[in-house]
RNA sequence: GGCCGGAUGCCCGAGCGGACUAAGGGAGCGGAUUGCAAAUCCGCGAUUCGUGGGUUCGAAUCCCACUCCGGCCUCCA
């Protein structure tokens, strides 16, 4: 079955054939090369649910292509230039957002709590929520982050995931190409425009044709006496005045917010891109204005597919900062809520279904994270032991391990769902029709055992939540259990039953969860709080 | 005003013209098992897919109308 994906510029699902495809005509993907750019975060505050569903989304395409074993290039920007915040003075009067980030720095420095040494200083804070971002996206096995971490140096790390600040030089390069060839002008008031009317497909992605922007009822193009269309929008403002500001041949200033993207891509990833991801509001105008600055320049197709999640919704509501109704990932592991429980949670429906995130939604992920966790501990020790026996002759690659017919077919179903448009709804009931007999069984022989590690081996690096480890306990929490633990052990032998319920309460409160077997008691983390 | 999506059991969510007596997950109820739990097992639960029409031998799936919900139209993932 062909793979096929929504592409938002054909409005259509289109199969994916790769730029760089893989030897066997028959199966593109394998042995391809992809390359992929996601739109990542603006780092002036700390990323919230929503947006981490948006990068979650391009982490599961990415790793989905990798499961059909392509090699994919990703690259994701983290955004540390501030841009306008106030649409209705969009060119540039505004307040920018990493000023804002300074304003907020400076109150919570002065309530003692600094974050930073410099409040005033839009570089540090700027610095300070890479960091916290970078993190989350850690906990959370965003594959992108990985690559980064496993980067030899600076360069490389600026490869995986650059920061505009570091790149000004790039996008003066590429206004100063379409100033050459006609795409861009320096205004009356100094600043460099895109000229839209120069470009033929403007409005292609998103549907707003130029005539369209100028009149509808409540489009919010602005006309200023400078521009020539309103839909013009700027590459470079000076101003000598901008918190952050570089020198530039049009005047010290500051770069439009969305020639990044377009310079950085271009950069890391070549001319033209298989894949270009984002949230459902980059397509207009963030991603509209990037087709026009990057084929404007080079005449080449820009990206071939443009894919977009749809936006969150917080108890039925549309999550917002005014409403208040937003949750960090710090927020929801302090109260106990393990990254791998939000993980799943924001990738088990499907991408292009707006979806509704609550509470109880983590505690459904959680059920089905420890049903499959259980299962793969399940099978591990039978295969551990004659792996183990056999030396690194018996630890195969996932890919190299032969799979028995059931798993076969589970993996084939699995990748069907996901080829129909990253059908993961689909793509979790193959999984779970495979595995509910298999956990029922008593304990496996080796093959069996094997084959069924292996694929859940292979599915999990889609999923990314039934390997990694769960999230560790604080070293002097860890002791705590082991002592109750050992205390448990000895009024459980005793028949001390009255003894045992209290410390089992006990170790949950903890946030550990205990479980008796015919062998003895184990305890694991818990995934999410007590009910 | 313009342009897009969506409405499936208690909840989430597949299915998009015949194998639907509607996948899968969660929650619930009754029973087995267990010192009690957890896990696991067995059993119960949409004659129905927002409403009304239509097309068809056949519709959750196609068409029309209506109701409701959500998104975008230069802050946003």
């Amino acid at each position: 079955m062909p793979t096929m994906f929504y592409n938002t510029l054909s409005h259509s699902l289109m199969e994916f054939i790769p730029l760089t495809p893989g030897p066997d005509s028959a199966d593109p993907l394998r042995g391809a090369f992809v390359r992929m750019y996601s739109c990542g975060p603006t780092v002036y505050d700390y990323a919230h649910i929503g947006n981490f569903r948006a990068f979650l989304f391009a982490d599961v395409l990415r790793r989905y292509l990798e499961f059909r074993q392509a090699r994919v290039q990703q690259v994701m920007n983290m955004t540390d230039v501030g841009h306008m915040t106030d649409d209705a003075l969009a060119d540039g009067a505004g307040q920018d957002k990493l000023q804002l980030a300074v304003e907020k720095m400076k109150a919570t420095k002065k309530a003692g709590q600094a974050a930073v040494a410099d409040p005033n200083d839009p570089f540090q804070v700027a610095d300070f929520f890479t960091e916290v971002f970078l993190a989350d996206a850690r906990t959370l096995g965003l594959a992108v982050v990985a690559d980064y971490d496993r980067a030899a140096d600076a360069a490389a790390r600026e490869a995986v995931m650059p920061r505009p600040t570091r790149h000004i030089a790039h996008f003066i390069q590429l206004i100063q190409r379409l100033l050459a060839n006609g795409h861009a002008y320096v205004a009356a008031d100094g600043v460099v425009y895109y000229d839209v009317g120069s470009f033929r497909a403007y409005g292609k992605l998103s549907g707003n044709e130029l005539d369209r922007l100028a009149h509808g009822a409540g489009g919010r193009t602005n006309a200023q006496a400078a521009k020539r269309h309103p839909a013009d929008f700027f590459l470079w403002k000076p101003d000598r005045t901008h918190l952050m500001r570089w020198d530039s041949p049009w005047g010290q200033g500051y770069p439009g917010w969305h020639i990044e993207c377009s310079a950085m891509a271009m950069h890391f990833l070549g001319e033209s891109l298989d894949i270009h991801t984002g949230g459902e509001d980059n397509i207009f105008p963030h991603h509209e204005c990037e087709i026009a600055q990057s084929q404007g320049a080079t005449g080449k197709e820009f990206a071939r597919f443009w894919m977009h999640t749809r936006h969150l919704m917080v108890n039925g509501e549309k999550m917002s900062k005014s409403r208040g109704n937003f949750f960090t990932i710090g927020d929801l592991t302090k109260k106990g809520y393990d990254p791998l429980v939000i993980r799943y949670a924001l990738i088990c429906t499907r991408y292009r279904e707006s979806t509704n995130f609550t509470l109880q939604s983590l505690h459904e992920a959680a059920a089905s994270i420890a049903f499959l966790r259980d299962l793969a501990d399940k099978l591990t020790p039978s295969v551990a032991a004659v792996d183990e026996a056999a030396g690194d002759a018996g630890r195969l690659a996932v890919h190299e391990v032969s799979l028995a017919p059931g798993e076969a077919d589970m993996i084939a179903e699995f990748s069907r769902a996901l080829d129909d448009d990253l059908n993961i709804s689909a793509a979790l009931a193959a999984l779970f029709t495979w595995a509910k007999p298999l956990a029922q069984k008593g304990r496996l022989d080796y093959p069996a055992a094997r084959s069924g590690l292996a694929a859940l081996r292979r599915v999990d690096h889609v999923l990314g939540v039934i390997f990694p480890p769960l999230r560790a306990l604080p070293v002097a929490v860890q002791e705590k259990v082991d002592a109750l633990m050992q205390q448990r052990l000895q009024a459980r032998r005793n028949k001390d039953f009255a003894a045992s319920d209290t410390l089992r309460r006990e170790l949950s409160a903890l946030g550990v969860e205990v479980k008796d077997t015919p062998t003895g008691s184990t305890c694991r983390p818990r995934l999410v709080p007590p009910a």
